[in-house]
RNA sequence: GGGGGAAUACCCAAGUGGCCAAAGGGGGCAGACUGUAAAUCUGUUGUCACCGACUUCGGUGGUUCAAAUCCACCUUCCCCCA
C-alpha cells in the first residue's frame, strides 16, 4: 500500500518535516492522531486553510486521527509569525462566534462522526492557566536567546513586537504537549510559516515528557510570482458562500494564471495523479480545460455538487458568447423606474460604487446595455432596449448583471 | 523616566504657506491584444449638479487674504538611552 507520506509528498503538500522516517514510521499504522491549528480570526476559512483542510483529509483517509485545534485561546493573544504589523486584539465574542463559522466549513471535509476526527478549542486548557505556573512549568523550557533567532520572530524584531505576541510560541507548544499527554498526538502539521511554533512544541514535549513529537509544515498556496494566493478585490477567498459567492470562487480558480494549474489540481482536488499528469500535458489554449476541471472540482468540493454545476454552466453561458445566462446576479427595479437615467440605477442597485465610476466606465466603453457599449450619462432605457422587462448590463468584460422591472 | 523622529488617498511614498484633489510606484478598474491566462501597450483611479463646485493630508483649536505645509494642545506609532 503507498503511504499517505509519498501521497502528500507526491502532491505538494510537505514543505518541511522534522523526522522523515519517524514519521514515516508513525504513519505507517492506522489511528495516529495529528492537529492543525485554526486560529479564528476571521469569522470564515479562506484557501490558505483549505490547502490544509486537504492534507487533513487525505490523511484521515489513510486511517488517521485529525485533530482540529481550534485557537479560541491563541485567538487571544494573536499570532505574529510572517506579520509585521500587530495584530488586532479580538473580543471574546468575536473569537466565539468565528470558532463556531469554523467548524461548519470543516465538516465539509472532515469527517467528525464517531470521533473520528476531534474538533478541540485550545481555550479549554489556556485559559485556566495560572501564569506563575505556567511561566515556571513552561517558561523555564525556552530560550529568549533561540526564540529571538526565529525567523517568526526576526522581522518583527525590526518593527516591533509586544509581549503579549512574544508568548504566542509558548502557548502553542503547551497545546502541542497538551495534545501529546491527552490523546498521544505526536505530530503537528501546519503553515509553513507556522515551523518554530511547531518545532517549538515538538521540542517541549521532548523536553517534559521525553516523548518523540514531530513536525511537519505544508506548502504556502502561492502563486507563481511568489505572493499569497487567494487575494481578491473583495479580500480572501473564502469558502463561505456569503463572503464570496459560488460562481466567484469558481471564477477565481477559472482564471487562475497557467504556471499554478497544477500545482493547484495536486493540492486543492482529490484528483488521481494519473489524471493531473494528463493536464499537466496541456499546452496554449487547451490549458483551459484544465482550469475548468480546476475550477469545477474545488468549487464541488466546498460548495457541493450542485453549485459547481450552477457555476459552470453560468461560466459557460456567458462565455461561449450564447449571451444572456440565467443565473446572473439579478437587481428589481418596479417598472416606473424605467424612466430614470441608467447611471442612477446602476448606482443604485450597487453595481456601480459611485456615478462618478460610473462616468469613467462609460467614457472608457466599459459599461454595456444589451452588449452594446453606452456613450453618454445621461442614457434613459428605451422601449427597444427592454427584453421581457429587463435589460442585461455588462461592466467591463465578465461581470453580467440583470436589471428586472416588475410589472405595476 | 529622559531624548529624538513619524502620522499624507487602497498600500508604499513625495510634498514643508498659494502653481495641491496632492508627484512617483504598487494595486484596482476600463480599453487594445489574447485563451475568461500571463506579458505588453493605452486610459483612468476623492465626491457631486463634472469645462465648475465641494470635502480630504492622525484629532481639536489657532495664526493668515490663503495651510497637507506655521503655532498650541491631544492621540497613536517608531527609534535611542535608562
Amino acid at each position: 500500500m503507498e503511504s499517505v507520506f509519498d501521497v502528500l509528498q507526491e502532491r505538494g503538500f510537505i514543505a518541511q518535516s522534522s523526522h522523515e522516517k519517524e514519521i514515516r514510521e508513525y504513519l505507517s499504522k492506522p489511528g495516529a492522531a495529528f492537529y492543525i491549528g485554526f486560529d479564528p480570526t476571521a469569522d470564515s476559512l479562506h484557501v490558505g486553510h483549505f490547502v490544509q483542510l486537504m492534507a487533513m483529509a487525505h490523511l484521515q483517509r489513510a486511517g488517521h486521527r485529525p485533530i482540529a485545534l481550534l485557537g479560541g485561546g491563541t485567538g487571544m493573544i494573536g499570532d505574529p509569525s510572517g506579520r509585521t504589523d500587530l495584530r488586532k486584539v479580538m473580543s471574546i465574542e468575536t473569537i466565539r462566534h468565528n470558532v463556531e463559522k469554523f467548524k461548519k466549513q470543516m465538516e465539509i471535509l472532515i469527517d467528525f462522526s464517531d470521533d473520528k476526527a476531534l474538533m478541540l478549542d485550545n481555550a479549554e486548557w489556556l485559559l485556566p492557566l495560572n501564569y506563575i505556573e505556567f511561566i515556571r512549568e513552561i517558561g523555564s523550557q525556552f530560550s529568549v536567546n533561540r526564540m529571538l533567532a526565529t525567523e517568526a520572530y526576526k522581522q518583527r524584531l525590526e518593527h516591533g513586537l509586544t509581549f503579549l505576541e512574544f508568548n504566542y510560541m509558548l502557548l502553542q507548544a503547551y497545546d502541542f504537549l497538551e495534545l501529546y499527554r491527552r490523546y498521544d498526538c505526536r505530530l503537528q502539521v501546519g503553515g509553513d510559516d507556522q515551523w518554530s511554533n511547531i518545532l517549538a512544541g515538538a521540542d517541549l514535549v521532548r523536553r517534559k515528557e521525553q516523548g518523540h513529537a514531530y513536525a511537519m509544515t505544508l506548502t504556502l498556496l502561492t502563486t507563481s510570482t511568489g505572493e499569497k494566493m487567494g487575494k481578491t478585490v473583495g479580500g480572501a477567498v473564502w469558502l463561505d458562500p456569503d463572503k464570496l459567492k459560488p460562481y466567484d470562487f469558481y471564477q477565481y480558480w477559472r482564471n487562475i494564471d497557467d504556471a499554478d494549474i497544477i500545482k493547484c489540481l495536486k493540492l486543492l482536488t482529490f484528483l488521481p495523479m494519473e489524471e493531473i499528469s494528463a493536464y499537466a500535458g496541456l499546452e496554449g489554449q487547451n490549458l483551459n480545460r484544465a482550469k475548468e476541471k480546476l475550477a469545477y472540482e474545488v468549487t464541488g468540493i466546498v460548495h457541493g455538487k450542485e453549485a459547481a454545476d450552477k457555476a459552470e454552466q453560468a461560466a459557460k453561458e456567458i462565455f461561449s458568447g450564447s449571451g444572456a445566462a440565467a443565473n446572473m446576479p439579478e437587481v428589481s427595479f418596479s417598472s416606473s423606474e424605467k424612466e430614470r437615467p441608467l447611471l442612477d440605477l446602476l448606482t443604485d442597485a450597487k453595481i456601480i460604487p459611485s456615478r462618478s465610476e460610473g462616468r469613467r466606465l462609460i467614457q472608457q466603453k466599459g459599461i454595456y446595455l444589451n452588449d452594446k457599449p453606452i456613450e453618454n450619462y445621461d442614457y434613459v432605457l428605451d422601449e427597444g432596449d427592454i427584453i421581457d422587462n429587463a435589460v442585461i448590463i455588462r461592466k467591463g468584460k465578465k461581470r453580467y448583471y440583470r436589471l428586472f422591472f416588475a410589472e405595476g
